[in-house]
DNA sequence: GCTTGACATAGTGTTAACTACAGATGTTAG
DNA sequence: CTAACATCTGTAGTTAACACTATGTCAAGC
């Protein structure tokens, strides 16, 4: 599979692809014998694993990280454990944060709608 | 309030504050006649709100256009619930990824631990 | 009244995560 | 074979959201 159809498969440019594998957030791709990356089933599933880490907005750090303690082997089970561990608090706390926003937003939505109605605009908790 | 106190109480550096404000992210904060900073009550609601949609991940580009709507008058209701809408759908899509990544997460998080229980690392479904 | 520390503005620096070339090389259709 | 196109490496540029620095003013304690 070629960058091109890897890039269209998973919505990530070309560029970007480049950029995952050189900075070691997926590990180094196949390479035909002229040089041109051929990625395998495996190399896309680190694709697809990458992208799905920074779509919720984990550190490209984090998984740079998570990629060499795999690449050392089964001995550094417990720290990648402790790295998804960190990494899922992180998340419960986004998670938490994106949710009291949408509370937020619900709110002043509702108000919003009801001012449309009615022509009146009343805040009943502090707001803004 | 000097900038010092809401500083503390939002956890918010003075610099994003003064940023902030800057921007347009919140309305002028009040002054002495020095020029010193002297927040109201309702200046707070303008940074505590600002503070929660950052957490969320919002950017600071939406909050300026949210409080230009705001200062316009009540005629931009319609627009301030159409931007409050888009960014609604935003965050579901944020909370979405979130949550599959979460599942990713524990997922490897469990095969961790039965593969130091055990000794056997087992991907059941397509990992790396 | 003088030092000291908080606050002011203005401008520059930083970091993360891409993104956009440039120039060279490889590939393919006719 | 050659034109046209894809991919390569390497480097430089961009953007968002602050953080830092320099320099100047003001207010409070002694």
């Amino acid at each position: 599979m070629n960058i091109a159809v890897v890039s269209k498969k998973f919505d990530l440019s070309q560029d970007t692809l480049r950029y995952y594998e050189r900075v070691g957030m997926i590990p180094p791709v196949n390479r035909t014998p002229s040089g041109i990356r051929d990625y395998t089933e495996e190399n896309c599933k680190w694709v697809e694993l990458a992208k799905c880490m920074r779509s919720a907005g984990l550190p490209v750090e984090v998984m740079i990280e998570y990629l060499k303690l795999t690449q050392q082997g089964e001995e550094t089970i417990p720290a990648r454990r402790e790295l998804l561990l960190e990494q899922r608090e992180q998340l419960l706390a986004q998670k938490a944060a994106v949710e009291s926003t949408l509370d937020r937003l619900n709110f002043k939505i509702e108000r919003y709608e009801i001012a449309m109605e009615t022509g009146v605009l009343s805040w009943d908790r502090e707001e803004v």
